[in-house]
DNA sequence: CTTGACCCTCCCGTGACGGGAACCTTTATA
DNA sequence: TATAAAGGTTCCCGTCACGGGAGGGTCAAG
């Protein structure tokens, strides 16, 4: 199976396969005429990247999960303790992007936002 | 006032205020050894871009935002419009990592995490 | 036989800097 | 006064996860 079919499978850019093959995720095999040639096994771990990245793994930490998952003997532990690690960290974020809304909810709604020159945004932002 | 200085006064990184000159958002003069040499304007502008990067403004938007801060004749709805699209675009993000944070939580709550090998985790990730 | 749709590799660009090399200038100390 | 430390400078590479495009080979259809 080509890389067109592989995208069209995986919802992968071809672009996106080259580079996890670059990087060492997949090792598709090579046709005679240097085409790669996905078999099952390939398409099932670009589908595996391809949901750990909608769910915001890192490449790392993909790295790490595919490893996990060919492991079938690892504890379930290991798996969680990744997960547990990204919950956390998409947590700060989350903290840290209302904390930014907070601020800029407030300075919207007190700038009138009208042809006048006084702005309590820019204000904000000259003052701290 | 010498760029550590700046950066003292700034919080920002002599590394990060050189970028800052380099992508022209501002042009401290130089003294006769060759050392930026930095006035208090420049420090209010640094001290604004700190302001604008903290509160997650893009260099784009600081630039715009660097602009109508010195055109005084600007009108008020310009600058809320920068804003009001960066919270926009916080609020998508925040939406974004809220529904990744509700799979992860619920994934890792099923999970186990003993030492055997089933995982809802790793099952998930395998078949979507 | 040509056309168009594939495929390949290689290199540059992104955003917003950080690290470090190689070198110069100023300041503090022995 | 010699020297060492601490500052400054430019320049280039690395980050993360790819995307765009050049330049060229391959394959299936009309």
């Amino acid at each position: 199976m080509n890389i067109k079919h592989a995208s069209g499978v995986t919802g992968l850019p071809a672009k996106t396969i080259r580079y996890y093959e670059d990087i060492g995720l997949v090792k598709p095999d090579r046709a005679d005429n240097g085409y790669r040639d996905f078999s099952d096994v390939h398409l099932h771990k670009l589908s595996f990247l391809a949901r750990a990245r909608d769910l915001g793994f890192s490449i790392s930490d993909c790295r790490d999960l595919l490893a996990l998952w060919e492991d079938h003997d690892r504890a379930s532990s290991d798996v969680r303790a990744i997960a547990k690690q990204h919950l956390t960290a998409i947590e700060a974020k989350i903290a840290c992007l209302q904390d930014m809304r907070a601020t800029l909810a407030d300075l919207v709604q007190t700038c009138a936002g009208n042809d006048r020159p006084d702005c309590p945004i820019i204000d904000r932002l000259r003052k701290g």
